[in-house]
RNA sequence: GGAGGGGUUCCCGAGUGGCCAAAGGGAGCAGACUGUAAAUCUGCCGGCACCGCCUUCGAUGGUUCAAAUCCAUCCCCCUCCA
C-alpha cells in the first residue's frame, strides 16, 4: 500500500512540514493519531474546511486516527493569523451552536467512534484554565521575541494586535500538548496559515514532554493566480445546502478557471491521479469535460449522488439539450399574482437582487430574463398568464436561474 | 500619562466650506466576444415613490444660507516617548 504521505504529496496538498522524512517514515510505520483544528466562526463548514476534511479522509483510509478539534475555547479569542483586522467576537451561545453544526456536518465524511476518529472541543480544557498557573507552566516556554517574528502576526504588527489575540498561539500550542497527553497525538495538520501556530505547538510538546511531535500544513484553496477560492457573491461556498444550494455549488465548480481544474480535481475528489492528470491535460473546449467531472464529483461528495445528479441534470437542461430540471426555486402563492406583481418585487422575493435599484440597473442593462425573454421594462407586471404548469423561469445574466413555483 | 498622525461608501484610498452620493484602483454585477473558461472591451456599482427625494464620510452637539470638510466634547486606532 502506498504511503499516505506520498499520496498527499502527489495530489498537491502538502505545503510545509517540520520534518518530511520523519513524518513519512512515521506514517508508514504505525497508525498515527493526528489532529486538525476547526474554529467555529460560522454555523456551517465551507470549502476551505473541506480541504482539511479531504486530508482527514485520506489519512483515515490509510489507517490513521483523526482527531477533529473544535475550537469552543479558542473561538472565544479568535485567530489573528494572516488577518489585518480583529475577528468579530462571538458569544458563547453562538460558538456552542456552531460547534454542534460542525460536528453534524463532519460526521458525514469521517467515521467517528471508539476505534475510529475522535471529536474534541478545546473548550473542555481551555475554558477553566487558571491564569497564573497557565502563564507559569506554559507561558514561560514562549519567547515573545520569537512570537513577534512569526509570519502570522506580520500583517497585524502594522495595524495593532491585542493581547487577547496574541494569546491565541499559546492556546493552540497548548491544545497540541493536551492532545499529546490524552491521545498520544503526534501530528498536527492544518492550512498553511496555521504554520506558525503549529510550529510553536511542536516546540511546546518538546519542551514540556521532551518528545518529538510533527506538523504538516496544506495548501489553501487558491486560484492559479493566488486568490482565495470558494468565495461567491453571497459569501463563502458553504457545505450546508440551505446556505449554498447543491445547484449553485455544482455551478461554482463548473465555472472555474481552466487553470484551476487539475488542482481542484486532485484536492477535492478521490479520482485516481492518472484520471486527474488526463482530465487536467485537456485543452480548449475539451476541458469542459473535466469541469463537468469536477463539479459532479465534488457535489456528490458533499451532497450525495442524488443531489449531484439533480444539479447536473439542471445544468444540462439549462445550458444544453436536457429536459426536466430541478432548479433553485421559490414558492409563491397564486393569490399574490392576482393583480400582478412587478418584476422587481418578484426578483427580490427570489433573492436574485438585494435592492430594487439593483434590479432596475439589471433590467436597464438587459440582464434580466423572464422565461428566457429579455425584460426591458422594470414596471413589467407578472401575472398568472406568465406561468406555464405553475412554473415560471427567472434568469439573471447568463447563468443564474431561479424558478418561481405557484403554491 | 505626554507628543504627533489617523478614523471616508464591500476593501484600498483621494477629498480640508458649496461644482460631493463623494476622484482613482480592486472586488463584484451586467452586456459584447467565447467554451457555462481566461484575457479584452463597454456599462453599472448607497436607497427609494429614480428627471426628484432620502440616508451616508467614527459618535454626539454646534457654527453657517451651505459641512466629509470649521469648532467642541467623546470613542477607537497607529507611531514615538514614559
Amino acid at each position: 500500500m502506498q504511503n499516505v504521505f506520498d499520496v498527499l504529496t502527489e495530489r498537491g496538498y502538502v505545503e510545509q512540514s517540520t520534518d518530511a522524512e520523519a513524518i513519512r517514515e512515521l506514517l508508514g510505520r504505525e497508525s498515527v493519531t493526528f489532529y486538525i483544528g476547526f474554529d467555529p466562526t460560522a454555523d456551517s463548514l465551507h470549502v476551505g474546511h473541506f480541504i482539511q476534511i479531504m486530508v482527514m479522509m485520506h489519512m483515515q483510509q490509510a489507517g490513521h486516527r483523526p482527531i477533529a478539534l473544535f475550537g469552543g475555547g479558542t473561538g472565544m479569542v479568535g485567530d489573528p493569523s494572516g488577518r489585518t483586522d480583529m475577528r468579530k467576537m462571538l458569544t458563547k451561545e453562538q460558538i456552542r451552536y456552531n460547534v454542534e453544526s460542525f460536528k453534524k456536518q463532519m460526521s458525514r465524511f469521517i467515521r467517528f467512534g471508539d476505534d475510529a476518529a475522535i471529536m474534541v472541543d478545546n473548550g473542555d480544557w481551555l475554558l477553566n484554565l487558571n491564569y497564573i498557573e497557565f502563564i507559569r507552566d506554559i507561558g514561560r516556554h514562549f519567547s515573545v521575541n520569537r512570537m513577534l517574528d512569526a509570519e502570522c502576526f506580520k500583517s497585524r504588527m502594522e495595524h495593532g494586535l491585542s493581547f487577547l489575540e496574541f494569546n491565541y498561539m499559546l492556546m493552540q500550542s497548548y491544545d497540541f500538548l493536551e492532545l499529546f497527553k490524552r491521545y498520544h497525538c503526534q501530528l498536527q495538520l492544518g492550512g498553511n496559515d496555521q504554520w506558525s501556530n503549529i510550529l510553536f505547538g511542536v516546540d511546546l510538546v518538546r519542551r514540556v514532554e521532551s518528545r518529538q511531535v510533527y506538523g504538516l500544513t496544506f495548501k489553501l484553496l487558491t486560484t492559479a493566480s493566488g486568490k482565495k477560492m470558494g468565495k461567491t457573491e453571497s459569501g463563502a461556498l458553504w457545505l450546508d445546502p440551505e446556505k449554498t444550494s447543491p445547484y449553485d455549488f455544482y455551478q461554482y465548480w463548473r465555472n472555474i478557471d481552466d487553470a484551476d481544474v487539475k488542482n481542484c480535481l486532485a484536492l477535492l475528489t478521490f479520482l485516481p491521479m492518472t484520471e486527474v492528470n488526463r482530465l487536467g491535460a485537456l485543452e480548449d473546449s475539451a476541458i469542459n469535460e473535466a469541469k463537468k467531472v469536477l463539479a459532479y464529483e465534488v457535489t456528490k461528495l458533499i451532497h450525495g449522488s442524488e443531489e449531484a445528479d439533480k444539479a447536473k441534470a439542471a445544468a444540462e437542461a439549462l445550458f444544453g439539450s436536457g429536459a426536466d430540471a430541478e432548479l433553485p426555486g421559490t414558492t409563491v402563492s397564486a393569490a399574490e399574482f392576482k393583480d400582478g406583481m412587478d418584476i422587481l418585487a418578484l426578483l427580490t422575493k427570489a433573492g436574485l437582487i438585494s435592492s430594487k435599484s439593483e434590479g432596475r440597473r439589471l433590467v436597464d442593462g438587459g440582464g434580466i430574463y423572464l422565461n428566457n425573454q429579455v425584460i426591458n421594462d422594470y414596471g413589467r407586471l407578472i401575472t398568472l398568464a406568465d406561468f406555464t404548469d405553475n412554473r415560471l423561469l427567472l434568469r439573471k445574466g447568463k447563468k443564474v436561474y431561479h424558478e418561481i413555483i405557484l403554491g
